[in-house]
DNA sequence: GTGCAACTTGAAGCCGACTTCAAGTCAAGC
DNA sequence: GCTTGACTTGAAGTCGGCTTCAAGTTGCAC
């Protein structure tokens, strides 16, 4: 452990301690989601509370979190501390909802699945897995929309991405 | 309904009834996802059966399965009929086991965001949301592979795909 | 003071799942 | 038979989240 003051980390030593690639680390400082100082001969140094910042955003992605909202949220924690708990709490309480949403989503669809291993029928104009009924829908001949999130304005309209 | 016999689709009509864009499913056919005829002309037609394999990829995508998963998956299922219950009930038990392990995930991670609520530490060394604790990890200073999901050889290789 | 690993940069590449474009052809209603 | 909208193609572009590359520089142990 021969640090600077401070505890600086290298990248290679937040690489080798978040388990990210340096390339990442390098993309996550790009588009701003930790910050370094840099030496007199310009190499990136971290303050250990980058580490923090790092497994906050891989926590968010596994939450299906955006590294833009990843952003969004650690813009409302403190820089160089770790968060109080009314901080940390406001900031996860987005990820709670996310989290419910996403497991309540799984569980309708499990519930049609089952259904439909029973029915077998694949039918577009009756099978339940096809048709999201949270959508208002079938205006119009045939099942429209099947199984796309957000209202759409016709056919070409973009899909959810994935 | 102006239809030609064996009530062929246009890929317009493909479209508006899946809610997916004509550009979504010429990409479809040319990964093998469906199947068209084509007229004198050379335009597509497809089977009515279409729909109801569009349908399944669409379904296929909400579990997380990835287009080639989804096309395994048909692809064991007939080409032109309905499946039977059987056939039907093996290609969905695929699904059924994606979405647990989804569910699952979720219900972990959302335990342990709960509990870092109450603690409000974001400590990486002590935080149970970012020691993944299905990892052995912890194979020398610090914690290291936080949210990694397999196995990786060292810092450099690749995370998952997000 | 030297050797070498670790660092620097910008640009380009990659993946999946599409969309967009341009320029041309087909089909069907009048 | 003409018009017009729907169709055709391949190539290129998009987006997020990175990785890879090449060529050069820094920092630290000895």
């Amino acid at each position: 452990m021969t640090l600077s003051r401070h505890d600086l980390l290298t990248i290679g030593q937040l690489a080798e301690r978040s388990g990210l690639a340096t390339s990442a680390l390098r993309y996550y400082e790009k588009v701003g989601l930790i910050h370094a100082t840099r030496t007199a001969g310009g190499q990136r140094r971290f303050e250990r509370a980058s580490l923090r910042r790092v497994a906050f955003v891989r926590a968010a992605q596994r939450v299906g979190l955006s590294l833009d909202e990843a952003r969004a949220a650690l813009d409302r924690l403190p820089q160089d501390r770790a968060p109080s708990t009314g901080e940390w709490s406001g900031a996860a309480a987005a990820w709670q909802h996310r989290i419910d949403q996403q497991i309540e989503e799984l569980e309708r669809l499990k519930r049609k699945l089952t259904g439909c291993i029973g029915c077998g029928c694949l039918s577009i104009s009756r099978c339940a897995l096809y048709n999201t009924d949270d959508r208002a829908g079938m205006a119009g001949p045939g099942a429209r929309y099947l199984l796309t999130r957000e209202p759409t304005t016709g056919p070409e309209s973009r899909p959810p991405a994935g």
